[in-house]
RNA sequence: GGUCUCAUCGUCUAACGGUUAGGACGCCAGGUUUUCAUCCUGGUAAUCGGAGUUCGAUUCUCCGUGAGAUCACCA
């Protein structure tokens, strides 16, 4: 296999588009599996939607996610944007006198011409279009102008961008999840290609830049079909090989229109901040247009490289399925160890994640949650003793002296052994059940009045676990508690 | 509206042209259980419609229908 350079190429807008993680999996996947390089590249021509610190948030959260590119901008240890790789630089707008010499070129070859149309006739006549349902596109005024006219305008500094010559025609191309796909010249705007601040606009810069660059592959959403064409034109008119173009199925809302920012989260970072794993949101963003398996769920990074297949990408669109992210989620968090629980509950509890009873009441909550965000108020009665109403220690099929004579019991049997025998949830657990059957209770009689001594709670994690969490101290001071109540 | 793309359970998806159309999430029921959660077992639920090709179509072709994307000096 050929090692793949692929790209993922952000506009720095303020935070990661989850669809935008989407295709840099799938971007990492295919460069790492043939051995090949994973690219972030800034596409910052557009001026005016420029958000301050984008750049710094874009490879923090990839950072944070694992996802480690290749070549591109990177933070150093001292917080600066220096970049790596050989082709860059990789900001696009560090890259105006490359694009530069592009667009003389096509000028030159006849390729491209200067419009100097203002903003306001083209809404005009773009209104006129449509009112007589026309589509809309640019009506070629400024191409015909002779040479000496556009000259002179030039030369007096009037406002003008360059456009692309749409020659006549049909487009095709190949689409690696797709086929082949067939538009004619004809529904192809003559692009503006130069804006008039000097910025390219998308279509020339990413043509440019991933040829410059060596992309081999363009994983991107399947908004960009429609705009295919323009490439496909532009690679013909540089005389340049085209990559391979792979469009990606979009991700939905759930009323099956383009994941939008109103009907949901969309932004990464958002996920991340409700306690979502990086290991589950990749998982379950994974998933979402590719299955290496079919009946297999869960996957690691590594196998989802060994297994990517760009064949194997789905046509249709989207819906993401949050209970099935809560799920895996779970499981996610059920996986950790308890010093990598640690760290990742560290920022979601109040509570100081050092202090072994709070890592305690988190590594038996982690079972009950499906995102880390809900631990703060799951946790609460571990580390606070809780006022109750005594009538809640009395199981349904006992009485108060029943349960106040097994919490006597049980204070009994814990004060007999020593702190070690309570270093287990396993071992907690036996040595209870086997002073309830020496004994001839029942577990009811017994467990019930304990465990809601112990949580002041009707509803709880077992007794075993809180003894275990609480430590032999607390414990008895609890169910001492607990028996003054009654 | 033009153009392009897409179409299997509610959702994510699997199925060399031959399967009782499979799995997962969710939901429902039962079991385990001191409660909650977990766990186990079972169940619910889908090939958009119509032609054609074929011995045989979820799968290939065409026509409908529906949905989406796109039509900027935004990406």
């Amino acid at each position: 296999m050929t090692p793949a350079r692929t790209r993922i190429a952000p506009s720095p807008t303020g935070y990661v588009h989850i669809g935008t993680l989407r295709t840099a999996l799938y971007n990492y996947f295919l460069a790492k599996q043939t051995g090949g390089k994973y690219i972030i590249r800034i596409e910052d021509t557009d001026r005016e939607r420029l958000v301050e610190g984008s750049v710094e948030n874009l490879l923090e959260t990839m950072k944070f996610l694992g996802l480690e590119h290749d070549e591109g901008p990177v933070i150093d240890k001292d917080g600066v944007i220096e970049e790596i790789g050989e082709y860059g630089p990789y900001t696009q707008s560090a890259r105006l006198h490359i694009y530069a010499d592009y667009v003389n070129q096509l000028i030159s070859q006849g390729n491209a011409y200067h419009c100097f149309c203002s903003k306001e006739r083209l809404t005009t006549m773009r209104e006129e279009q449509q009112a007589t349902k026309q589509s809309p596109k640019y009506d070629r005024t400024c191409l015909r102008l002779s040479e000496n006219e556009v000259q002179a305008k030039l030369s007096t500094g009037e406002n003008s961008v360059v456009r692309l010559k749409i020659p006549e025609g049909e487009t095709i191309f190949e689409d690696a999840v797709r086929g082949l796909i067939k538009i004619n010249n004809s529904e192809v705007d003559d692009q503006v290609i130069l804006k008039a601040d000097g910025f390219p606009t998308y279509h020339l810069a990413v043509v440019v830049d991933d040829h410059l660059m060596k992309i081999t592959h363009i994983l991107r959403g399947e908004e960009w079909i429609s705009s295919t064409p323009k490439h496909v034109l532009l690679y013909k008119m540089f005389g340049w090989e085209a990559p391979v173009f792979a469009h990606l199925p979009l991700l939905l809302n759930p009323d099956k229109s383009k994941l939008s920012k109103r009907q949901g989260d969309v932004a990464v970072e958002d996920y991340l901040k409700r306690g979502y794993l990086p290991k589950a949101l990749i998982n379950f963003v994974s998933l979402l247009g590719f299955n290496p398996k079919g009946d297999q769920e869960l996957y690691e990074i590594e196998e989802f490289t060994e297994l990517f297949d760009l064949s194997k990408v789905n046509k249709s669109g989207a819906v993401l399925n949050m209970e099935k992210l809560d799920w895996m989620n779970n499981h996610y968090l059920k996986a950790l160890s308890r010093d990598e629980l640690k760290e990742v509950a560290r920022p979601f509890v109040q509570a100081n994640v050092d202090n072994e009873l709070v890592l305690n009441a988190i590594m038996i909550e982690r079972e009950r949650v499906s995102r880390l965000d809900e631990l703060q108020e799951k946790i609460g009665y571990y580390l606070e003793e809780p006022a109750y109403d005594g009538a809640i220690l009395i199981w349904k099929k006992a009485d108060a002296g029943d349960a106040k004579a097994q919490l006597e019991g049980m204070l009994k049997l814990l004060q007999g052994v020593e702190d070690d025998a309570l270093s287990s949830i396993e071992q907690i657990e036996t040595l209870i059940k086997n002073y309830i059957e020496a004994n001839g209770l029942s577990n009811g009689n017994v467990l019930w009045p304990l465990r809601t001594a112990l949580s002041g709670r009707e509803k709880s994690s077992s007794p075993f676990e809180l003894i275990w969490a609480l430590g032999k101290t607390q414990s008895l001071n609890r169910i001492e508690k607990g028996i003054s109540l009654l």
